[in-house]
DNA sequence: CTATAATTGTGATGGTTTTCACAATTCGGT
DNA sequence: ACCGAATTGTGAAAACCATCACAATTATAG
């Protein structure tokens, strides 16, 4: 019987643990518990250990877990044991934002190519990376064997250079346009739209 | 027996189709269906009639759910019936997109206040808003009785702005910096990072 | 060396969320 | 006026997820 699937929902707490113990190893911390990043997260303890637990026993009973192990294994689980390369599509506020934003390093990925479809844009640098035009964006993609990109154009033009970003080849949509996207099933999407997540939290404000 | 507590997730779903439906308004559209709103999200038409008969009955059997009708009825559940003003912390990269941003126009939220502890920055203007300085952030959020804020400093200065904006009377915090905070009970963060969202798609690369 | 406290990994339990199936209703066409 | 197609709202069933409780193990202190 094949390896049961793990659930989408435990796989997406993994990089908040993963966060966490990154920071530990930071401030020199080598070991800590369940119950610590409980607290910490805010999450249960024995949701922590039951999720670890999908993927092998990393702790020690008594002591709990060794930072620095347990953050390579994690990292391990989330192919971060490789840089990603990825394209930033728009070159605009956000991917301005996203292009200069320092947090990528030591998180696995890096900024490969930079795209916008404006001829003022195009050929100037933005954090050190020159633009490219959008007109060339499948071929140079493909060509770099880029897998993730962060999709920061206007709503009308989303769909559109996603079916490009799709047949070159991208897995991986970081979608900050505020629309639904559509794609196969074999490509991933995040949707980050600060509008959605404020609305969220509006429900229980009054 | 008290009305029966509606599960977040239900509520984190709401302005998924508050913004499906508000395109649909804008095009035109007068009426939809569980059926089309689920084709268009990616999610199953029963999920969608349940959800939304938490709160009532908004469709109509046989013909479906009349757009604007249902629309203004998710932003009055949202609490989007009125405009929400924001501050903003940080002036950086993320503050300056986030001023400038164009996108919360018409989805219930608007600047108010721009804060930064950068000598440099206070007083300059960004997006049409002067910057201010931080060492008024609480007074001045009170004074103006803001709930909302978005937060985009440096993980290192997170907490404790956020522990300012708690006492200045800030319910619910849009959290740009990669870090856990701690919070009352009665306050709501909400956290974009895109290195956790990008970590969770990268476990299914390869 | 032993007792105590801390902590993991996990089977069993309980709770939540999603899906399903269908009665009830509406609309359009004839 | 009637029929068939479309669609909602919802109770019941199924699937999924989180919590609990505890045996097993480890470290520490006396």
């Amino acid at each position: 019987m094949a390896p049961q699937a793990i659930p989408d929902i435990v796989i997406g707490r993994l990089p908040i643990y993963l966060r966490a113990l990154q920071r530990m190893e930071q401030s020199g911390q080598q070991v800590t518990s369940s119950q610590e990043l409980g607290d910490l997260l805010g999450i249960s303890p024995p949701q922590i250990r039951k999720d670890l637990s999908q993927f092998g026993e990393f702790g020690k009973q008594g002591t709990g877990y060794h930072v620095e192990y347990l953050s390579k294994q994690l990292q391990k689980i989330l192919n971060l044991d490789q840089v990603w390369d990825m394209a930033i599509v728009g070159a605009g506020d956000v991917g301005h934002a996203l292009a200069r934003y320092q947090g990528f390093t030591d998180r696995g990925f890096q900024v490969g190519l930079i795209f916008d479809n404006d001829p003022e844009k195009i050929g100037t640098d933005i954090g050190g990376y020159p633009v490219h035009d959008i007109a060339k964006l499948s071929e140079s993609i493909q060509a770099a064997g880029i897998k993730v990109a962060m999709l920061a154009v206007p709503a009308k033009f989303a769909q559109e250079v996603t079916d490009q970003l799709v047949e070159a080849g991208v897995k991986a949509i970081l979608n900050y346009a505020p629309i639904q996207l559509t794609t196969p099933a074999s490509v991933r999407v995040q949707d980050i739209d600060p509008a959605t997540h404020l609305q969220n939290m509006s429900y229980y404000l009054k």
